[in-house]
DNA sequence: AAGAAAAATTAAGCTGGTTTAAGAAAGTTA
DNA sequence: TAACTTTCTTAAACCAGCTTAATTTTTCTT
């Protein structure tokens, strides 16, 4: 089925019957979207909060000189979306892309707050995927701060080699803090 | 009560009774510390979750040459750990101490599942909190690739004033990411 | 209130990483 | 398989922000 990832996901956490992950699954839309396709326009209202269930997106946005940053990868079973945006249903600092032909569930902010209304236990399935990211952030936080942008690649390759592999170089340096220009000069050594 | 600030800041979240409130207040410990107190040390096992009721805390590491890196200050409502470090009952990455005299709740994490457990709509609180806490950490990600170490310090200093009146300089300058000379130098202009 | 310690300032020299610009390689389309 | 587009590489000039080190100011301790 197309939504076994996300069903299959959520057993990961909860003790939980198939049928009540049926109800729930039944809360999302499933899609599927060519690569480099735009989900989330940023200055638009953000009311989507994305579940990827095969492929990779990005959150990104543009700078002051006009070059894209890429903020987040999501790859299959993570979830993406502007969270402080969708939670207060403001306009997205983030533009949302496909960046590989994926497929993708999707939930928007009311049918979310119906899911954990009618499934309290969802709540401790999000608290458990937040607090996880939120740690995660707070560590990237921290490598910001410890490693040179030289490192930062070095680093980065030894931890997810298969993944520097899946995405464009630009696009890594976007997400890494350096130019493309400078990666090629580090891959170089 | 010494742990009012605590129901108070769950009332804002949750529909709760007295009496409940009173039993999940029951779970924390309080305690006050003079500033500078260090209450986790990197590297021991991080098996504490802070909610800082009066003062201010901030978690740091020390960098390769050194120099200590506060990656996040707490203040009062605000809740402070290793979060991965904390749900992995792993060694902590950061260490946490006081800024000011304060009065701080903490939580074990045993205590702190039995409390999940025992009131599961105490997931709904953190899920928000941990929500939250999530999105400001991607926007401060995005932050640190938007802005120059100058245009770092106006922004801080336009949101919160109040805040950079509060701690000393140089954590200022080290939780922004740059060095208490530029700081210094930047206040000039 | 004096002395010690911690924090903040100033200034000069230096460097990691950017910018710019052009060409080479790889991927896509017809 | 040729033409077009996207991605990657190379190299030189440049600069935001760091390092170092000495001085001054503020805060803490007794």
């Amino acid at each position: 089925m197309t939504k076994n990832a996300l069903t299959n996901h959520i057993k990961t956490y909860l003790v939980i019957s198939e049928e009540e992950l049926i109800e729930i699954a039944s809360f999302f839309d499933y899609q599927t979207y060519r690569k480099k396709t735009t989900l989330i326009f940023a200055k638009k209202r953000c009311d989507q909060l994305f579940f990827v269930s095969k492929g990779c997106l990005q959150s990104y946005f543009i700078d002051n000189l006009g070059n894209p940053k890429t903020i987040q990868f999501a790859i299959e079973n993570w979830w993406l979306t502007d969270f402080l945006a969708f939670q207060n249903q403001k306009q997205s600092n983030f533009n949302i892309e496909t960046v590989e032909n994926s497929e993708v569930l999707s939930i928007s902010f009311s049918k979310y707050n119906e899911l954990l209304t009618k499934f309290p236990v969802m709540e401790k399935y999000f608290r458990a995927i937040y607090q996880t990211a939120y740690g995660s952030a707070l560590m990237r936080l921290k490598h910001v701060n410890t490693f040179s942008k030289e490192e930062m690649f070095l680093k980065f390759r030894d931890s997810y080699p298969e993944f520097v592999q899946r995405v464009p170089q630009y696009l890594l340096a976007s997400f890494l803090g350096l130019t493309p220009e400078y990666l090629s000069e580090i891959k170089r050594k």
